[in-house]
RNA sequence: GCCGGCUUAGCUCAGUGGUAGAGCAGCGGUUUUGUAAACCGCUGGUCGCAGGUUCGAGUCCUGCAGCCGGCACCA
């Protein structure tokens, strides 16, 4: 006799078993009506689940997150289920659930358009209105693999097919429409209220690029029309705060045909780029690490020896020369770092050796990857080299870890996650090698005191790695600092430095990257702030406006004074009313408007307003000067407006 | 690289086989202006590139390039 106990504490008994759906009726028709799903000792069920022992149970609706998962999942079967309604030659395969939505691949023997969408959106919004009861039932793994097999369904067939013989495999129908699927989902097709399919896309069979080719059909769903339209907004705004758009509004930086994957950076942009190098310089200095600079050229046989051109051969940018020897544009530094150690005889006294480049590299990645500043073919990166005694990796480690986290925090990003990332599949150097190389890096998180999540065989080919991965302002991570432990590349490029005991000794060389790519953490920034950067990375801090032409005289004399003390600042006498110079200032998102009309003139001020609106004041030159500088200094947490 | 879509003025976009358009920007003038768009006028295009079909192509077809959305890749 079932004795169901609810979240509140309370309980229920029954004198039979029951299904989730006569408890929550039992509780109330509101609730019966509202459910979608159980959660029977924390295991997610069907409405349909029969209750045989004394259980906790919690009724899922549309509130709970469980519930919403329970919807796009329903949502992605109704998807499958008017694909198969309108195309019957179309072949299932599998259909997740994702964030904010899910999708589902399908096997078709031509593509589909943009029209069919809308037909599969109009069918699925019928089968809706049908309100069909979604019913469970379990078959023994062989006979489901010939029900599929009869079908024609050769993809789902395969997918049971790998699943060990003696389990029961739970297939769902709504209809006369049945697929595999663990479940649980919701008691009928009209609990789906709000969902659009919103693209279609390719995406390979089992995720190989060596399979055939399917066609994803991606849609988002939610509880209801009101979440629905809340996340196409979202999907606006961030559209909203594409580098891409800013970039071009901005006038920072552009991208053209000739030269793809390649930067062509404005004034604006380049001047935010510099400020970037310069505090990444100033950081790196104060931390011991010193600058160096390495050729982008060199001759094939470093990057054979670094394993480079074995692995990444196909992604580098070769040139034979007249003297038939063939060249390599760098890829990376590392290389070029072993040399400049290699030089002269290395004392263990002189570990650790940082050094550090902004180093340009080119790599040849797939045309389908390009996308604006985050992913192109020829970038900078923050990279740096220290060469330690394996006593040191520790040590060295946690620094280098604290310098990153304390990087970020001065560019606003307080959420950072941490992966580790293990040997991958295709890697060099021996299993011991490997046992050691993750070990240090595990000791040195651990010391270090931070979090990490397990990224499985992800790491580099030469070592683990830990991967620093940012959160922006709209909840999207952005993997940008890197720290890695090789013990490979030194050995086969024949680093070596004399140890205590006069013995030749390779040493351990630990990789990092802080912004990573620069250009990749431009673009971050920009769509972190969506485009109002800080006024310490704004390439016009402040603009000075006059009113009429009587003030040109004194708008230029205070523009020049504040350029004189390393502001960066422009004027703006056109002739043109001061509501359309604040409109188009504001809009180029500078972040302090001075304005300078008789009566400012008079008594040697200026009036100062932020791009947000806000109203400052007048204020002496001399005032708005000191406490920008404030402001600049402290990277923004002191802001003039506070 | 793979699947699909897109490419028209500096920018955003309209233009479904018959003389290339709008708004903004730019330029010239008027206006001397007080915190998110004053007014008038003018300029501006090998319709991504190369072929083809047609009396006629921005529009239809083929190839290529770039970009966009995914997939795969990412030292």
């Amino acid at each position: 006799m079932p004795v169901v106990t609810l979240p509140d504490g309370s309980t229920r008994s029954f004198d039979h078993p029951v299904t989730v759906d006569e408890v929550a009726g039992a509780i109330g028709p509101g609730l019966r009506k509202a459910a979608l799903a159980g959660r029977v000792n924390g295991k997610l069920v069907d409405t349909s689940h029969v209750i045989n022992d004394d259980v906790t149970l919690a009724i899922v609706t549309e509130k709970d997150a469980d519930g919403l998962e329970v919807i796009r999942h329903s949502t992605a079967h109704l998807l499958a289920q008017a694909v198969k309604e309108l195309y019957p030659d179309a072949q299932v395969t599998i259909g997740p659930v994702i964030e904010d939505g899910f999708y589902y691949d399908f096997a078709f023997k031509r593509p589909f358009t943009p029209e069919d969408l809308a037909a599969i959106e109009a069918k699925m919004a019928e089968l809706v209105k049908a309100d069909q009861k979604v019913n469970r039932r379990v078959m023994p793994r062989n006979d489901a693999v010939q029900f599929f097999r009869n079908q024609g369904e050769l993809y789902k067939a395969e997918i049971i097919a790998a699943i060990p013989e003696k389990e029961e495999i739970s297939l769902y129908g709504q209809g006369n429409w049945v697929d595999l699927c663990r479940g649980p989902h919701v008691p009928s097709t009209g609990k789906l209220k709000a969902f659009k399919l919103t693209k279609l896309a390719g995406a390979y069979w089992r995720g190989d690029s060596r399979n055939e080719m399917l066609q994803r059909i991606y849609g988002t769903a939610w509880a209801d029309k009101k979440q629905l339209d809340a996340y196409l907004t979202r999907l606006e705004e961030a559209e909203k705060r594409d580098h891409r758009r800013i970039g071009k509004e901005l006038d920072l930086f552009h991208l053209q045909e000739e030269a793809p994957g390649a930067v062509f950076w404005h004034p604006k942009g380049w001047t935010v780029f510099q400020t970037l190098i310069q505090y990444m310089r100033e950081r790196q200095n104060a931390a011991g690490h010193q600058e160096v600079n390495a050729p982008e050229l060199m001759d094939a046989s470093l990057w054979q020896a670094s394993g480079h051109l074995e692995k990444f051969g196909e992604n580098m940018y070769l040139t034979k020369t007249p003297d038939e020897r063939t060249y390599a544009i760098k890829p990376m530094n590392c290389p070029g770092h072993v040399q400049i150690f290699k030089q002269g005889l290395r004392s263990y006294r002189e570990l650790p050796v940082r050094l550090c480049e902004f180093g340009k590299v080119h790599r040849y990645e797939p045309s389908g990857a390009l996308h604006g500043l985050m992913r192109v073919r020829a970038f900078t990166q923050d990279d740096g080299h220290c060469f330690v005694t394996e006593d040191q990796i520790t040590s060295e480690s946690v620094a280098i870890t604290r310098l990153i986290l304390s990087i970020y925090k001065d560019f606003g990003f307080e959420d950072v996650a941490i992966k580790f990332a293990d040997r991958p599949p295709k890697r060099v150097g021996s299993d011991e090698i490997w046992d050691k190389a993750e070990a240090a890096l595990k000791a040195a998180s651990d010391a270090a005191g931070i979090q990490y999540t397990l990224n499985k065989g992800e790491g580099a080919f030469y070592g683990p790695k830990l991967e620093f991965v940012l959160r922006d302002a709209i909840g999207r991570d952005w993997q940008c600092g890197t720290l890695q432990v090789d013990l490979n590349m030194p050995e086969r490029l024949g680093a070596y430095y004399i140890d205590e005991h006069s013995a030749k000794r390779t040493p351990v060389m630990l990789h990092r990257a802080m912004f990573g790519s620069l250009e990749r953490f431009f673009a971050i920034l920009l769509e972190h702030h969506a485009g109002r950067l800080p006024a310490w990375l704004s390439p016009v801090q402040a603009v000075v406006l006059s009113i009429t032409d009587r003030q040109d005289e004194y708008v230029r004399k205070v523009t020049e004074s504040l350029k004189n003390q390393g502001f960066r600042v422009e004027f703006d006498l056109r002739n043109e009313k001061v509501g359309f110079k604040i409109r188009e200032h504001t809009l180029r998102r500078v972040p302090y408007l001075l304005v300078a009309g008789d009566k400012e003139v008079a008594a040697n001020l200026i009036s100062v307003r932020t791009r947000s609106g806000k109203d400052l004041g007048a204020m002496a030159p001399e005032t708005f000067a000191e406490r920008l500088r404030i402001e600049l200094e402290s990277r923004g947490r002191e802001v003039l407006e506070g």
